[in-house]
DNA sequence: CTCTAAAAGCAAATTATTTGCTTTAGTGGA
DNA sequence: TCCACTAAAGCAAATAATTTGCTTTTAGAG
């Protein structure tokens, strides 16, 4: 059963309970996994093809390596998707969190629906990898968080992440997921606008 | 280029365009793509590895005809996901729409969040097919669609189908394919609730 | 500095996929 | 009914991917 790679938030909890059970970060596993990963996105960005072997030879790397270490090409595709989901800054402060809110979701439904955000959902999801899919809602929660904690310290009340969540994010996500047609800013700004209606004191 | 195994809607649509078109349904290419599909299923229900070769051996077919009919695995197995997916009768009628709504979201939920719903989901999802995950929601919105004309009929007014796979389908379905726990009843009951509480009348 | 366990490399064996060519089944026209 | 014609299936050889047993390297512990 090979060891998934790892990323920094398993790094750091395991730590937490055993501070001896990792290995360093500049050490061998940390190494070849980010020549790995490095591969991956180099190979996306050339437009090759995605195999472990191709994959391997970028990443001067035996392909059993690959296959111990992840198991399927699929796998691998999810944890980079992963890693590049992760938002790189916290949502933009305008003083007004309801723009700010429309404004994220704007830019995070275009950048789902977009082709490379579209690909990477697919591989986050096609590895039945309950963690992997989790840290990208995670990842979404966390951003909102951000903006509802600006307008609780402006005394306004928010409505809550599970319910953001429930009424912007999750309609967004399955009509990219589902849909003919990518959501376009009208609709996405009427989500916004209702759950703010609906969901304030 | 590879043509995709033909459902029934693919050939209602282009048996009106051009009614020469298609091949007779009991044609060598429906008896071959009804095997190849049964071959799935048993494998599956036998719990036996999917590969292309063991499908096709199944099937007694050669693997080259899958291969050149579906292009990979992926495809196929998404194909045969979308045809499990059809739902196979309406929603019970209780008299109370609201009520039909309530159950069929519950079961609904329950199937979609199960192992074997959820391994469908992933494989319609899987393969970049858009017709195949258009065709899922599209099931759906039926479902819906037969309830919300049982409301129209008596003089109700129940909520658009979009607002109700806005507001309670897509947030089961994000919770399924992005959450850690399953939807469970209560949650599921009260987006019923709410959607009936504002968005009607 | 050595010892050890985990992970990487290597190469052979297995399995899956692609491909060129041949054969067959269904369709339309004489 | 019979004869082409086309699309798809079969077959088998060639290529590519994956698995596996064994050896070697590496980081970390004593």
């Amino acid at each position: 059963m090979p060891v998934a790679g790892w990323d920094m938030e398993q790094k750091q909890r395991v730590a937490e309970k055993s501070p001896q059970a990792m290995p360093r970060p500049g050490g061998r596993a940390a190494r070849i996994q980010a020549a790995v990963f490095k591969a991956v996105d180099e190979l996306k960005q050339a437009g090759e093809e995605l195999t472990v072997p191709a994959i391997a030879t970028r990443a001067g790397v035996t392909p059993s390596t690959i296959y111990r270490r992840w198991g399927t090409l699929a796998e691998l595709l999810s944890d980079v998707a992963v890693r590049q989901l992760r938002p790189d800054a916290a949502p933009p402060d305008s003083g007004d969190w309801r723009a700010d809110l429309k404004g994220w979701l704007e830019q995070y439904a275009e950048e789902m629906a977009s082709e490379p955000g579209r690909a990477m959902i697919r591989d986050v999801l096609a590895a039945d990898r309950v963690d992997n899919a989790c840290a990208c809602s995670a990842y979404t929660g966390q951003q909102l968080d951000v903006i509802r904690q600006r307008a609780l310290d402006r005394g306004d009340s928010p409505p809550d992440t599970a319910v953001l969540m429930d009424r912007v994010v999750a309609p967004v996500i399955y009509r990219i997921l589902f849909g003919r047609e990518t959501p376009g800013g009208e609709y996405v700004a009427g989500l916004v606008a209702e759950v703010l209606r609906d969901g304030e004191g």
